[in-house]
RNA sequence: UGGGCUGUCGCCAAGGGGUAAGGCACAAGAUUUUGAUUCUUGUAUUCGUGGGUUCAAAUCCCGCCAGCCCAGCCA
């Protein structure tokens, strides 16, 4: 059937026997359990789902949870997954974001087969005779009623609405007045066309919604063929059930719409009509999520682009260096419900912790570089030490890294005065160097302003990495980079956007934007290893955190890479 | 004074009459050439709330409270 689910999602409790006192088989959410219950009734004997975005922006993290919950349902079942643009209001839409969409979809899911990707604009044909049935049935008529009639005719929330004055056209009249419509005789909003259902229900999207709207507008799909475009409500459902859709996922705003839903899929009289469930979007603690806000930081010039690193588009994710891996297994972590939550950014950072600490070379990166002198190593003189590239991957393989008389080491790594439990570099006191030597630091230099330019040290011949000597103790160790043979880079670390002490959003609506969620180091040292490093390829600094080279930015002369996420780390600073 | 939906640990989330899974976060200890990882341990006498049914209720019933969504010719 579907050929394009060949990406494993991992964790899907695929069979009933993987869950018999397994602790790491994931519970199945309540829509697997309506699948379920579906198959067993036979109701349906087969799954198909669909991720349906409007064409009209970028995608982000929530549309991510829709496609990975739509593409996990499909896999899991053996069913089929489609991306499907709803593009039924063109003056909305433009192929920019198809294309965008494509490829995020794409990206997050593996990889997606061209023959499972389809338009709503296909279907408009079917739509129309759709509604050519309904009028032949009496069950929809052309509306002359202006907007602003149409809104007072509706009621409100606690009174009915009244019946519009068209409401009784015969059906040769609606027929032929639809027609018309449709043949470009009127103008933008001078008729409409309007299921018949009930204009006292309670639920407002029954009081004869509005199904079809005259638009004349180029749509980027069909041209300039229709001028009458279908309205959501009528055209979902139909797009569903035209593709074969069974299970139809959408976000819980739309649980309202079901009634019309099954309406619409009844009165078309499809067969084996698909079924429409509603889950809770996914929002996250401290993050702007919303399209609206995005594009106000991103036209504002807030942040560089609607794939700014610090963004959470997935054009963002992906530049700033997460893994679709990463992402899917977040997903997988926070589950599906009904109950509207937002969940912790550092359960996502987690995640591609998770995934990149054992996909992922260690190296040596030295970001805030302060020399550091060994007096007592002979001058001129080099040595390449053997070094993991991995310690707990041994598969990873080893590099040969410089070692030398002048060394960096990170500013952060020596103080003069250390506070209590301070093990790293400081007058009198001895540290590791990371794969190297012992090293103790005997004296210091300062410039005018007081800031350390260099570090002495003395080193213990005999305690080179992996000889007998190197399996003494020592508190501290710390990495540095040879300062003869090194790659300078351009480093940038990324905070929250958003001012976490302040909320997302001011009184006025405007984001709180942390003032220091950029900062952009630009004589950073990385040991040589670096040299053969390209744009896109993953790292974790030793003892910094997983970096990802800017495939944007980086040229021929500069490196520049990206702080995908820091290293967890228990060290508190204490005050002297 | 309308309709729909939701409330289980700081966060996410199982469980749907038999006495509170799991993950994240956090804390403590062990191991450690990353203050990382790994490993162990700890973390809800209680499921929004008040009643009721029952030998037994987070689970069933009734009431209340709180939150979210709905009055586009948007999706």
């Amino acid at each position: 059937m579907s050929t394009e689910v060949n990406d494993k999602i991992n964790g899907a409790a695929d069979d009933e026997s993987a869950n018999d006192g397994n602790a790491d088989v994931l519970s199945k959410n309540f829509i697997e359990h309506e699948i379920d219950k579906d198959l067993e009734s036979g109701r349906f004997d087969h799954v198909q789902t669909r991720f349906p975005p409007e064409p009209n922006g970028y995608l982000h993290i929530g549309h991510a949870k829709s496609i990975l919950l739509n593409y996990g349902i499909a896999k899991e079942y053996g069913g089929t997954f489609n991306l499907r643009f709803d593009d039924t209001n063109p003056m909305k839409e433009n192929e920019e974001y198809v294309k965008s969409i494509t490829e995020d979809v794409k990206w997050i899911v593996g990889d997606l087969d061209k023959d499972h990707i389809f338009y709503a604009s296909d279907y408009f044909d079917q739509m129309y005779e759709c509604a050519v049935k309904l009028i032949k049935k009496g069950k929809a008529y052309v509306c002359d009623l202006s907007p602003e009639q149409i809104k007072e005719y509706r009621g409100t929330l606690t009174e009915p609405g009244k019946e519009s004055p068209y409401r009784n056209r015969s059906v040769e009249e609606n027929l032929d007045l639809f027609e018309r419509m449709k043949n470009d005789e009127f103008k933008d909003g001078e008729k409409v066309l309007r299921a018949k259902i009930d204009m006292a229900s309670p639920n407002l999207n029954m009081r004869d919604p509005v199904i079809y709207r005259i638009a004349h507008m180029h749509h980027h799909n069909t041209g300039d063929k229709w001028c009458i475009y279908p309205m959501y409500d009528f055209a979902h459902p139909i797009e569903d059930a035209v593709e074969g859709v069974t299970h139809s996922l959408c976000t819980l705003e739309f649980e309202d719409h079901r009634p019309l839903y099954d309406w619409v899929v009844n009165e078309c009289e499809f067969e084996n009509p698909p079924r429409q469930i509603e889950f809770a979007k996914l929002y996250l603690k401290n993050v702007v999520t919303g399209k609206r806000y995005i594009k106000k930081l991103v036209m504002d010039g807030t942040v560089d682009g609607w794939d700014d690193p610090r963004l959470v588009t997935i054009a963002s994710l992906r530049r700033r260096g997460y893994t679709p891996e990463s992402i899917r297994k977040f997903m997988e972590l926070s589950g599906i419900s009904k109950a509207n939550s937002t969940s912790d950014y550092a359960m996502l950072e987690y995640c591609i912790r998770e995934d990149l600490k054992s996909k992922s070379p260690r190296y040596m990166a030295v970001l805030d570089p302060v020399k550091l002198i060994i007096t007592n190593y002979p001058e001129n003189e080099m040595e390449y030490l053997d070094v993991e590239n991995n310690r707990d991957v041994p598969e990873m393989g080893m590099r040969k890294v410089a070692f030398g008389r002048e060394l960096y080491i990170d500013r952060e790594d020596f103080m003069i005065e250390p506070p209590k439990k301070y093990f790293r570099l400081y007058p009198g006191n001895e540290v590791r160097l990371m794969n190297a030597y012992f090293v103790k630091c005997t004296d210091y230099e300062c410039d005018d302003n007081g800031n350390v330019t260099t570090v002495y040290c003395t080193y213990d011949p005999d305690t080179k990495s992996g000889m007998p000597g190197a399996e003494r103790k020592v508190k501290g160790t710390i990495h540095w980079v040879s300062a003869a043979e090194c790659v300078d880079a351009t480093v940038r670390l990324y905070e929250n956007l958003v001012d976490e002490s302040k909320g997302v959003y001011d009184e006025e609506g405007n984001v709180n934007v942390n003032p220091h969620s950029l900062t952009v180091l630009k004589d950073c040292k990385l040991e040589s290893a670096f040299s053969e490093a390209r744009p896109g390829d993953r790292f974790q600094f030793v003892r910094h955190g997983f970096f990802c080279i800017d495939d944007k930015d980086t040229t021929e002369d500069e490196l520049v890479f990206n702080r995908i996420v820091s290293l967890k780390s228990s060290y508190k600073p204490e005050k002297k």
